[in-house]
DNA sequence: TTATAATATTCGTATATACGGATATAGTCA
DNA sequence: TGACTATATCCGTATATACGAATATTATAA
């Protein structure tokens, strides 16, 4: 089970935080976040299990897909909903994160062609 | 100056995340931090000067002492003080935060014998 | 069955961090 | 001045993490 060290580290790293905003009201898979973000699939698919571990992500599957999304509802889930929010308030206008969200404008339309996501 | 890496960063251990709730609401000194926590002198030196350079804590010295409070007056500033109080909020009737505040009683009697710290 | 697409994991390497102990610095007081 | 106290920094080591590249896994479709 997670415990505080590993929430703080969940947190802790830029990339990490980026994955957890956009999946703070979306429903993603790793192809979107993947596009979104610019970076090499194996290093998202490496934070994804990370989040996963940690709890702070859920993922659930369909088909050839795995859609995430922050998780709420667990120990710690009231923590994590204020830590995600308060990263949220504060970074969603500046770079990097500003420009997350927009370039998941872009993919969304690619990525709704053949995954099921739900943005924002 | 510090950027979402720093804060991130020194929010990410738990050695300093004591720190920062104890410093939450009182001024103490890097003696009352050190009985508090029970660990080498050097340790949280080093902490503080990580936590000082991000500007997550301020210092003010007199005489032979050097005050630290949690900070809240700079860029990120409203961050800082979310995270502070997110974190607060879950952690403080938890291990070993909860032992921490409790020790911290006991230290306040010796310190103030020789520093002026305001605690709470 | 074969090909293909989405996702996950392994591996080696470079980097970074924490720690304890020793030591340095600096201010205070007798 | 010299002793003492509070705090800061240095040093070597052990550990841990991130990364890219390659590869593995799993599911779908032709």
């Amino acid at each position: 089970m997670a415990d505080v060290k590993d929430i703080l580290f969940a947190f802790s790293e830029e990339i990490r935080l980026r994955i957890i905003l956009l999946l703070k009201d979306s429903l993603l898979c790793v192809n979107c976040l993947t596009d979104t973000l610019s970076l090499p699939q194996p290093t998202i698919s490496r934070h994804l299990a990370l989040l996963r571990r940690t709890g702070v992500v859920g993922v659930s599957k369909d088909k050839l897909y795995c859609y995430y999304t922050v998780k709420k509802d667990d120990p710690f889930g009231s923590l994590k909903k204020d830590l995600t929010k308060a990263f949220y308030t504060a970074l969603k206008g500046t770079e990097p994160f500003k420009g997350d969200f927009r370039r998941l404008r872009a993919v969304e339309k690619h990525c709704n062609a053949n995954c099921k996501v739900k943005i924002k």
